[in-house]
Formats: structure tokens, C-alpha cells, sequence
DNA sequence: AAATGTGAAGAGGTTCACAGCG
DNA sequence: CGCTGTGAACCTCTTCACATTT
């Protein structure tokens, strides 16, 4: 399965549990094209689909709920997922109480920061802990996924020390280019970047009101 | 200038800043990319920056300061942007933060949210008003930028009355398709989706591994 | 008749190879 | 000689058109 696809099977995904918790047992690929505002196509979600297999009826359209579950296969959702968030400022916080919430099968399972106000404190049942002892941490509580909310000065050496205690998948919201030698998936979540789109666009837009007028 | 090349200019823009800072006042498309840990290639960057224009000298390389400051024009980093955030619990906070440390002409400018516990509260000198409130807020406060930080389920209304308001281009932290008919830029920010291309990597590369097996 | 599945065409962006300057 | 600037080849993903199946 190609890369661009994964983020729209997940949106499928949600948009199928929706439609069942709607009590509806089947969808077109045009209904659920509709369900997601337009913003995919109906044939881009018939070729996202058939690349997993033939998982629709012709002229009836796709059950939901095989679906939903062949989705959550590819996207490995069955599987328990544990995960360790370095920094716990506002942001980890927010990062922590989104995860927990959105998908069940998503875990905080162990919290870092280095300052000692907040070393100690227990969320939902989670002491935060030293940024010391993170390997020996991730490993006991067996984290599998890491995600890294601290100033971007640490961030390269939180990402190493969390690919060396194993973690193979780290989610990156530091503006820093992090350097794993290690065969880890790094996904770059670039705030300040997204930001500068808006501004581009608004600075473009304006130009060529401008230019028009 | 193309879409995605706009993340890059950003990228390139703070490279350059950091190499002014380090006291260099020329530099490469090889030494950025370095500087930008490869994960762009030179012709890439001669690429993007040759379609602003002809920035640089052949046989030497770009001046630092005049590209940085053409960057800056493109990107819109001249004018001054006013912030409107709604929802300030732990993200919204996280992002007010980030936002104003991390460019000085991006300014948090009003703050809204519906808790009677955080009305009122004072952040940095701004209060944080009612969301009520909002459009005459946006208004006298000359908002030009939205981040939404609410959960799923308030964002559409609001994304709509930031529309009314003014406001031409939002950042959504919230997973929702967001419908506002105004021509509005909406960046969508999608952690689950995010984490899900972690998840479905993850899976995918214990499945090929024990394939090998 | 209605909706899926798919080869072929098309668009959009990236890389290559090299011409053009300093 | 070194590095920029750029047309052309290339590749990847999306859209189109339609054959296929219930």
C-alpha cells in the first residue's frame, strides 16, 4: 500500500464507525465520499479500497462492518499500542489526553520531563519520570511508540536514547531534523511550517487582489 | 510558487537564519542541505529558490541576509499576524505558547473558550474571552488568523463564525472536515491520522520481517 | 440499473544532466 | 573550476472512462 493512502484509510476508517454508530450496515464509495465533505474523491476511495482486495458488492456498494475491520488490520489498529511521550509541558499534556481519548487501543503507557516539578506527578495513574532512567522506563513498560513534546534543543537526544531503549516509531513536534541512525520512522509534525502556508497564502491573495484592482 | 514548496522555503528560511547566527554570510545549496540533515537535496533547493528569482552567484553560492530576507517576503514572515485561538485547555495553551516563541511576528491576539473556570483568566496579557464573544472579539482585536483547539464536536460552528468574522485562513487541530463555504484556507492538522502512519509502519514491518522468518 | 474495480491518460513534483556564469 | 539555473526525463499519484458484476 502506497504512502498518501494511509492517512485517508484512517479517515475511511472513522467515517465507517460513524456510519455505524448511525445504524447503517452498508455504504457506497459516493456516500462515504459525502461523509468526509468531499474532500477525497469517490473513485480515490474505490482505488484506495480495491488495492486492499474485493471488499465491495457491484451495484450494492461495501459492508461496513468487514470493512471497518479489514481497515483497522492494515492500519494496525488491532494491535495494543504503547507509547511514551517525552515532555510533559502543555503540549505533551494535550498530546497525552488526545491520544487516551481518540482510539482505545492507543496507551500512554510512560511519561518523561526533566523538571522537578513535574517529576513525580501522577497522571491517570502514570508517575512522570525522570528523563534519566527513559531506556530502562520505555523499556519496562514495554512503549513501542514515542512521541517527543520537548524544546527543540533536546530533541535530538531524546530521539536517540528512545531508539536505542527500541522504540522504532516516533512521532516529532520539535522544529528540529532529527538524526536517528537506527532504522526508526520519524514523522515531523511541523507547526511553525503549517503556520507559514497560512501566511503565504494570505500574503498571495492579497498581492493578487492588488494586481486586480 | 507551488504548494509544496512552501514548507521547504520555511525550512530553508530558518537554516539560514541559524547559519547568519553562526556567523557565516554565504552559503551553498550542498551546505543547506547538510544544514537541513539531507532530508532535501541541493538541486531541490536550487530548484525552489531559482523560481523566487535569481538569488544566487554561480561558482559561489547565495549572499545569507538578501535570501533570508526574500524568503521572508514569500512566506509572509513581514507583516505582522494577529492570532485568534479558540479552546485554551492544554493544546490551545501548548500552541499561545509555541506560537509566540517561536516567530516574533506572530502575535496571540484574542483567546476564547467556553469554560466559565478559564473566562476571564488572564494569559500574557491577554483574557480570555467567552466564545460568545468571538466575532466582536476577532473584530477589534484584527485577527487575521484562526486556530481552532476545541473538540470535534464545536469546531464546524466556530470555524464558521471565525469565517464571518474575517478570518481567511485557520489552522483545525480538531479531526473534523471542517465546511466553510467563504473561500477560507483550512490547514487541517490530523494527529490521529499522524499516529495511525505509525501504527500501520510498524505493523507492516513486523509483517515483512516475519515473512523473511 | 447501480455501483465496484481497473487499465489508460493526465497532472504535479522531483531528479537528472548539463548548459551558463562568475 | 565550482556552483547556480533549467529544460527534459522520470516517477508517483490522481482522475477518467468504461468494462464488469450483482
Amino acid at each position: 500500500m502506497i504512502d498518501p493512502a494511509i492517512p485517508r484509510l484512517y479517515a475511511y476508517h472513522r467515517a465507517l464507525l460513524e456510519a455505524a454508530a448511525a445504524g447503517k450496515s452498508t455504504i457506497t464509495s459516493g456516500d462515504l465520499a459525502a461523509l468526509l465533505g468531499h474532500t477525497i474523491s469517490s473513485t480515490q476511495i474505490r482505488k484506495d479500497l480495491s488495492s486492499l482486495g474485493p471488499l465491495g458488492r457491484r451495484g450494492q456498494g461495501y459492508a461496513i462492518n468487514p470493512l471497518a475491520e479489514q481497515l483497522a488490520w492494515v492500519l494496525g489498529l488491532e494491535h495494543e499500542w504503547r507509547i511514551a511521550i517525552a515532555g510533559f509541558g502543555y503540549l505533551g499534556h494535550a498530546l497525552a489526553t488526545f491520544i487516551t481519548s481518540r482510539e482505545s487501543r492507543f496507551c500512554v503507557a510512560a511519561i518523561f520531563d526533566r523538571s522537578p516539578s513535574l517529576i513525580g506527578v501522577d497522571w491517570q495513574g502514570i508517575t512522570v519520570a525522570d528523563i534519566d532512567s527513559m531506556e530502562h522506563d520505555i523499556q519496562r513498560a514495554g512503549c513501542n511508540i514515542g512521541v517527543i513534546a520537548v524544546p527543540a534543543p533536546a530533541a535530538q537526544a531524546i530521539a536517540q536514547r528512545m531508539a536505542a531503549a527500541g522504540i522504532r516509531a516516533i512521532l516529532n513536534f520539535a522544529p528540529t531534523v532529527l538524526d536517528v541512525r537506527v532504522p526508526v520512522l520519524v514523522r515531523n509534525i511541523d507547526l511553525a511550517g503549517e503556520l507559514s502556508m497560512l501566511t503565504h497564502w494570505l500574503t498571495a491573495a492579497d498581492a493578487n487582489a492588488e494586481a486586480e484592482a
